[in-house]
DNA sequence: TATTGTTATACTCTATAACTATA
DNA sequence: TATAGTTATAGAGTATAACAATA
């Protein structure tokens, strides 16, 4: 009966997911979150802090708190707009970029493994349902 | 590319799906994972804790806690088991019976509004392709 | 007035480790 | 020795509220 239930089923696959991610990316240290931080500072550099919280469905001041540890790393770095002051944009270091590599390379491997369990349409079916829903 | 990992949309869809739950199920003071355990221990009366935390893959300890809530609320009781007087078996209380109706048909209308964006084909194929993540 | 970022704070959720009582 | 349950504890992860600076 849990079974047919769509949040049981989400979670339970989040869980495994996430646990797995931990042992296989950046020595359990890089959270799932923190990642894609990475990867959107990367992919459009400047990027808001609000806008990071707004794609990933976090509080703003959420944000704050996982982009103190990443500067504090040196990964990223924090810069004042010029046309917008009360901005900060945010940029991937060239150390940040390195480890960022690093990252992808592993996260791949950690997808890997699920995705051996799907063919090509199926895997495309599955995101596309799941978007669905956050959508 | 955050788009094409599955990790993230699973994730997206979690936190999705978890706060719409919170909204509109049990005045936002029950929580998914309580849910659960209600519903196994009225499908399985006297199930033991360590197994309700095997099925949903929480430390012991943690379901400990959470039986504590219940149990206090008057939702669930635990028996010490004759047979095996380690186990404390997990009952839930006519009063749990009561309130489990109520929550399941929250959790029902909660997960309705999401099921509309299916076809009965889609649901149990997302279904399928989630359980083959996490089993 | 609204928005960006920040700080301080508190709460929820979970795991770990060490323990007990039973087997 | 192993298992079921418990307690104490600590660490995440997040939100809320109030604030400063800027628009």
């Amino acid at each position: 009966m849990l079974q047919s239930l769509l949040g049981y089923n989400v979670r339970r696959a989040q869980v495994t997911l996430a646990r797995d991610f931990q042992q296989h990316v950046g020595q359990g240290k890089i959270r799932p979150v923190v990642f894609c931080i990475l990867v959107l500072a990367e992919a459009q550099p400047g990027i808001a802090q609000v806008e990071l919280a707004r794609k990933l469905a976090l509080d703003k001041a959420s944000v704050v708190a996982l982009i103190d540890r990443l500067e504090g790393a040196g990964l990223v770095e924090r810069r004042r707009s010029t046309l917008d002051r009360r901005r900060q944009g945010l940029f991937v270091t060239p150390q940040g970029l390195l480890r960022l590599q690093t990252l992808k390379d592993e996260v791949s491997r950690h997808e890997r493994q699920f995705l051996e369990r799907y063919s090509p349409v199926e895997i495309a079916l599955l995101v596309s349902l799941l978007q669905r829903i956050y959508e």
